[in-house]
DNA sequence: TACAGCGTTCTGAATAATGGAACATAGTTT
DNA sequence: AAACTATGTTCCATTATTCAGAACGCTGTA
């Protein structure tokens, strides 16, 4: 599974010698792994001993990403978002320490925040982020940001006293902000989505450049985005009663 | 990597002994195979000890996707086709003796044939499976079909020596239809589209209903059709240069 | 309270993965 | 043109892993 991840992210054909390599294994026993891929469908052997990931990786993953509902419930939102803020929206659920990013409308404006649709970026350091690992029971919080809270830039918090006060706060104040914790130049502001049981399924967010997203316009935009996340979780609910 | 696709294609969140029966193993057996999907991040367990699919198939079916470049690439070819033709436009690969459907515009028109981005359909029966098997040398293609070509409609070729004839005229015409080989009032026709070597990569077709689609409407889009064809060729050389 | 169903853990026996070396096939250098 | 280096591929005994059955703990039900 890991020679598929590394496959799907390389996104282009690799060798056996190349993968053997990377994991430190003999070839003779790369090679096999790639033959117990290529026959299960999950990668294709092309022209000359490259191999590359499948599209039944694609497959797979459309019909895990639509069986979701959460993305086509939250639409509605996350357009109404974009238009009250024009800033680029996000929607992102909490996958092993990371964001991802599941949706997300760009901002209308040239200068915008860039980010991709499956994108990644570390919890710790976004807003959308802070607010999922604020619901975390702190056993399971340990276990993610675990052995530290990397740097990625000059905010980056990164001692483990303040980042628990901190997502205290955040707690308390029903969202969470980003002043340039993961790219220096980027502000951010995310609210929680929580299903019926009150647990935070994901969030929904904005994020700009700095010049733009300044302490007043964040607290002008801060009721927005609130609102955003009451409405996605009005259709969730809604969704519940219906099944 | 049968757990995760069953999973995938579930839908929805899956026991441990329901899985354990559908593959006919021992329930510890399953729970073993479950807890590294968890652990490799490619299912996530919720609670009530169900399990589904991760996002991370997700996020690495998006990039195996975007790697491919024939999408992006094929685009303006598919809407140019599907205001010529007013039908459904798909864009086909082979994968594992089924087409996948890796991108698709809808017909403007309220009848119209439905498929889904991501889906499958027998080779065999289709406009674009036909040409995309009609290139294939004998050898693979007998591995692909395999154990005969199974029926899904009164229409469908299930006599070996019969589809063969009927891949060599493919062959030689440069396109394939459809005449309800698949869903018995579903006609389609297909053109294949070829990289600089000469293999047929991938397929451009359109379907729709068999009243709209008689067979004087299927001559007077034929060459619509192959046109869209070579101009994704067209795209898919300039990429190569470039690259 | 007994029961049935579920997810989970444990253990010897059976199985499949491992990695080293040899082989084959290009493309490159001498 | 021949030796060489790089690749992908195959083989095989050792080793570590998976397997399957049974037992355990839990939860909701009759």
């Amino acid at each position: 599974m890991r020679v598929l991840t590394h496959l799907a992210l390389a996104g282009r054909p690799l060798g056996v010698t190349e993968l053997a390599h990377h994991f430190g294994v003999p070839k003779s026993n790369m090679h096999r792994h790639l033959n117990t891929l290529v026959g299960e469908g999950f990668a294709s052997r092309q022209a000359g001993g490259r191999y590359r990931a499948g599209l039944k990786l694609w497959q797979l993953g459309l019909a895990t990403y639509h069986s979701l509902g959460l993305v086509r419930l939250a639409r509605p939102a996350l357009e109404e978002l974009v238009e009250a803020s024009e800033e680029t929206v996000h929607l992102s659920v909490l996958d092993k320490g990371d964001v991802l990013y599941v949706d997300k409308i760009d901002s209308p404006q040239p200068v915008r925040a860039y980010s991709r649709l499956g994108g990644r970026a570390p919890a710790h350091c976004v807003a959308t982020g802070k607010v999922l690992l604020a619901d975390l029971d702190p056993a399971r919080r340990g276990g993610l940001v675990g052995t530290g809270l990397a740097r990625h830039s000059s905010q980056t918090i990164t001692d483990a006293g303040t980042f628990e006060a901190h997502l205290a706060q955040i707690r308390a104040a029903g969202f969470a902000t980003n002043r340039g914790e993961w790219r220096e130049d980027v502000y951010g502001l995310a609210a929680p989505i929580r299903d019926a049981a009150g647990t935070v399924v994901a969030a929904v967010g904005i994020s700009g450049p700095k010049q733009r997203l300044g302490e007043r316009r964040l607290k002008q935009l801060t009721p927005f985005v609130k609102q955003a996340a009451r409405r996605i979780e009005a259709a969730l609910a809604g969704q519940e009663q219906a099944a």
